[in-house]
DNA sequence: CAGGATCCTATACGATACTG
DNA sequence: CAGTATCGTATAGGATCCTG
């Protein structure tokens, strides 16, 4: 019995079944950092969330929080004001998440020195 | 002064980079595959890498590698033999996302059953 | 075995304008 | 304010075949 067939390979293929059923919902450029804008704050409006992020258009702003909601990662409040206001805010599956954000956070910041320089 | 003009905001904002800056490197649907692969063995060759994500192409295997090298995440070493064979490993920088792979493995497996069931 | 070359499709994403 | 609609481009990614 070698390596692919014992317990450890198999092991090894349920982990990366999970990390990619993770990439599956978390992959692209924007998701991360929408989740993270919510991570700070814990409710947050459309536009604020639009101002937050460097470089998003609403048009992509809308579309993945949709999916995100879809996911049950943020849910959506709407306020009866005028004009609408719009709160979102993280579910408990979603805050779930935080550890990982803060620590991709932290991995940014020092992947910048490492690149760019000592 | 209001909280997009204080200490608090811009904390907020610096940290909005360093994510940005993270997806930057990371997002697409393979690179944390590729990263979880080799995080499980130290040593892993091109086919093996292949083998343990499921649905990867070849062509993107090649071009996510190149990118990860560039980015100073792994290291390729060429091996003298007939055929040659390639062993790709991560680096030190690549190790410290360890903890980040490992977090979203777990997740993974907890999204299943939150999404698919309880 | 470890890719590169080629060709193709899908979709991610951006810009701008519009609306209740 | 919080989106939607429309249009366009770029790139991500897949399939297949080829090579030292």
């Amino acid at each position: 019995m070698n390596c692919h067939t014992n317990d450890f390979g198999k092991e090894h293929k349920k982990e990366m079944r999970a990390v990619q059923d993770s990439m599956d919902v978390l992959s692209g450029k924007w998701k991360i950092p929408i989740l993270s804008s919510m991570c700070y704050y814990n409710q947050r409006r459309f536009s604020d969330i639009l101002n937050d992020i460097d470089g998003i258009s609403n048009r992509m702003l809308s579309k993945e929080l949709k999916e995100l909601e879809i996911n049950q990662l943020v849910k959506r409040k709407v306020l009866d004001t005028h004009p609408v206001t719009v709160q979102y805010q993280l579910t408990e599956h979603g805050k779930s998440l935080k550890t990982i954000i803060n620590n991709l956070t932290d991995w940014g910041i020092a992947h910048r020195k490492v690149i760019i320089g000592k």
